[in-house]
DNA sequence: CAGCATCCGCTTTGATACTG
DNA sequence: CAGTATCAAAGCGGATGCTG
């Protein structure tokens, strides 16, 4: 993968391989991992589908240990794949933003998926470990839904590294972003793990306060986007 | 990753690093793909998915175009990830099997999307690539749905690739497995991509016979399995 | 600076050969 | 059969350099 131009290597024009290293498998689950199945492309998406449009400096540091020659190779790809859109901006100031084209929106599914299986996988501490608030948020954004779509909006905010985060329900649906909110519904407090683990079920209420996490306003604001995961896959099929 | 064992290279005993390249990222995406991201891992799960408990031969053949030291390799990691056991058979005869855990059954849900949003990446032509029925089954058995799960049981022939596959309806799940069928209740002949066209509605009866589909026996038991995917993942958030 | 491209050393992967 | 050993070739991460 990846073009080559070794030395003395000017074959002829255009020699720059389109960068596939396929498992020649004629198998839909290989053919998707020939394309999302590299290091880092799927956790480019995930920046994508957590912040809207970025620029390359917003990608690098939502992604914090990519090497800047990877991060470019990558959005080379996946643009070529048709997952990501690069918006050349005109002449006078701005500069690119890359966004998931509605190809790329599909691997949604395949995020929440992930980021649902490696849920009991986050620790309790952030070690030595990165983090953004806007991961939360896309975790929060594939997993959660809205329990009572019909009632007047709630937000909460919720304050799990540096920067504070807010969920809103909008329309039946939630809404992520990082930010501050005003007047928010209720405030959780605490870290990554526990918050999950209050909103996804896995812990209730008095549980989550038990292990340290802060929760002030309105209790039920947090009820109606709190959403049990089915445990194990084995539901369906 | 991996152990080392180099030559003089004693150091201390457990000196094996236990086999963690991670992202080093507090977000349960990254740690999904820290565990399941590596190259081989997803078509590892796979063919244990297809096929259930298989042998060390088993899966280098579901495998084509793996080296060996990989496989041994993926397996060691899968196992001390908690996602395969490793069945080591009593003296006399058998073979070790390896089988998913149930953590490891786990994954399916991260599998079936993968596979539902691979679909459309297959060709028409299976050419220099490698095919083996019981990924078609493996497609089948996570995709499809029994839209009659009270009526009398069906059975479907799908014969795409050198070995036929058949798919039954067994109390309102599916079950896929390689191998003809008696007296199925409906034969589907064709290239997979054709078959899992017609299979999750892509294609209907018509066009996929029109397309070079073969189909004998009885179409409502086609149509009892068919199972039209949402094309986008913009049903839920 | 933002947005890459190049070089360099280390790790992972892949093909082959070998062993209990 | 079920792997290990070996080694070449990619892939990757970090640093640095170039260009608007």
């Amino acid at each position: 993968m990846r073009e080559k131009s070794k030395h003395l290597d000017l074959k002829l024009q255009l020699n720059y391989d389109g960068g596939v290293r396929s498992y020649g498998q004629h198998c839909s689950l290989a053919k998707a991992l020939d394309v999302v199945g590299d290091r880092w492309s799927l956790l480019i998406i995930r920046e994508l589908i957590a912040r809207g449009a970025c620029r390359y400096t917003d990608l690098r540091e939502g992604l914090p240990g990519i090497a800047t020659n990877m991060l470019a190779d990558r959005l080379r790809d996946l643009e070529q794949a048709g997952i990501v859109s690069r918006e050349d901006a005109p002449p006078p100031v701005a500069r690119p933003l890359f966004r998931l084209t509605p190809r790329g929106e599909e691997l949604r599914g395949v995020v929440r998926e992930l980021t649902r299986w490696g849920l009991p996988l986050i620790g309790d501490s952030i070690d030595g470990e990165a983090f953004r608030g806007h991961w939360l948020a896309a975790a929060a954004l594939l997993l959660l839904k809205d329990n009572a779509p019909d009632a007047a909006p709630v937000a909460i905010e919720v304050r799990a590294g540096e920067e504070p985060m807010l969920i809103v329900t909008a329309g039946g649906a939630l809404q992520a972003r990082p930010g501050p909110g005003v007047n928010p519904d209720a405030i959780i407090s605490g870290t990554p793990r526990l918050t999950m683990g209050l909103l996804t079920g896995m812990l209730d209420i008095e549980r989550a306060q038990a292990l340290g996490l802060e929760i002030s306003g309105d209790a039920s604001a947090i009820e109606r986007i709190r959403t049990p995961l089915p445990l194990v896959g084995a539901g369906a099929s």
